[in-house]
DNA sequence: CGGCATCCGCTTGGATACTG
DNA sequence: CAGTATCCAAGCGGATGCCG
């Protein structure tokens, strides 16, 4: 029950002991979109055993990183406030990552919850306020996305909506962001497929979300 | 050999595949230092068992995280530019951890390399530029730490040197940089005891490394 | 059904001993 | 000093079962 502790007294190592444990983050990460049902989590963590799953929301609360809570007949888990400060942790952690993912293996999977994430993490606000507000849409594992980026401001839901932009794409998507791909190339040999609005605005997308390897 | 996989295409998962095992983020703590050999990582990590210590560095080496370089006889563990890039995760967890750390237990040390990624997690560079520039020093088990603070700049290193402030302390200088306990009353029940240097001085120090809980 | 708990085979990690 | 080898315990993964 208690978390393997590795005999050192400084904050790395606490936060090791309470974030350190396998699926922990990924957890973490789900949750910093929004709260989640033990079915959500489940089905974001194709995965994770259910036992593991009951023992992490269990050791995550001890650490009071998550809380469940009872909402009328069903349950729900959300960060506590300390939770949501390991949002720098967990956009540092998927930055520095992300410049090792190479092309996707057959296995892997890009959950809606991951991709708002990686979203998060490749958003430049900087660089977005200077860009007229905009609004996206596409289509990760069957359900839609609406990104909305309104000057520095950016906020990704689950849900259809007006949008300026709507496009399909795959795990391809990674080499837009990283610069690899120049957007009219992407859409020229398929990675990108333009559903709707003017193609011009995906490379307002590509130099809004950006993450150079 | 190969990092289990966590099946899923984002960023925060390619992360934890390559440092997300145990002990993997605390090597990569003491080799921000600088660069180690594999007996003072051993030392720096007392609770690391010798093949565990040897199956992440090659871990670590496959995923271009360190260098293994035989260096006249001897051979040093030291970060790629890669490597490198994981300092703001490692201050990013050292900043959340800290604020979850409560008293020691009995078991539990601080190492030189722990206590100086510590400061350096600690530091605020914006406050420092309105201070005079200032060399701590400070023994943590055994080892003197020198602790040049330079304007926005820190350098915290090994050995001995000139300096405006001398300190003796444990880890009950978590209260005085978390705020809890004031540099004079720190003084006053013992736990900073001034080696060298006015007292004041343990003021400055306070307001340049300060991380709230 | 959603939300877990249990069981079991397997993989890691921990402690110690050993070697070039 | 810098690792490797061995053995055992603990944690993980997968399947399955229970219970409100």
């Amino acid at each position: 029950m208690v978390a393997r502790d590795y005999g050192q007294y400084d904050g790395i190592t606490r936060g090791l002991e309470l974030v350190g444990e396998r699926w922990a983050l990924l957890i973490v990460r789900d949750l910093l979109v929004g709260p989640r049902r033990y079915g959500e989590l489940a089905a974001g963590l194709p995965r994770i055993p259910s036992n593991i799953l009951a023992a992490r929301l269990k050791e995550l609360q001890a650490a009071d990183v998550i809380r469940r809570l009872p909402r009328s007949r069903v349950v729900v888990y959300e960060l506590t406030p300390y939770g949501r400060e390991l949002e720098p942790v967990v956009l540092a952690l998927g930055a520095w990552g992300f410049k090792a993912l190479g092309d996707p293996r057959d296995e892997q999977i890009i959950t809606p919850d991951a991709m708002t994430m990686s979203l998060r993490t490749a958003f430049r606000p900087s660089v977005a306020a200077d860009l007229p507000a905009t609004a996206y849409a596409t289509r990760v594992d069957s359900t839609e996305l609406l990104i909305r980026v309104d000057g520095p401001v950016l906020d990704v839901t689950r849900g259809e909506g007006p949008v300026d932009f709507a496009f399909a794409t795959d795990a391809g998507i990674r080499r837009l962001i990283s610069g690899e791909l120049a957007p009219d190339r992407a859409i020229a040999c398929g990675v990108v497929q333009v559903l709707h609005g003017p193609g011009e605005l995906l490379h307002r997308f590509a130099t809004t979300f950006h993450l150079a390897a």
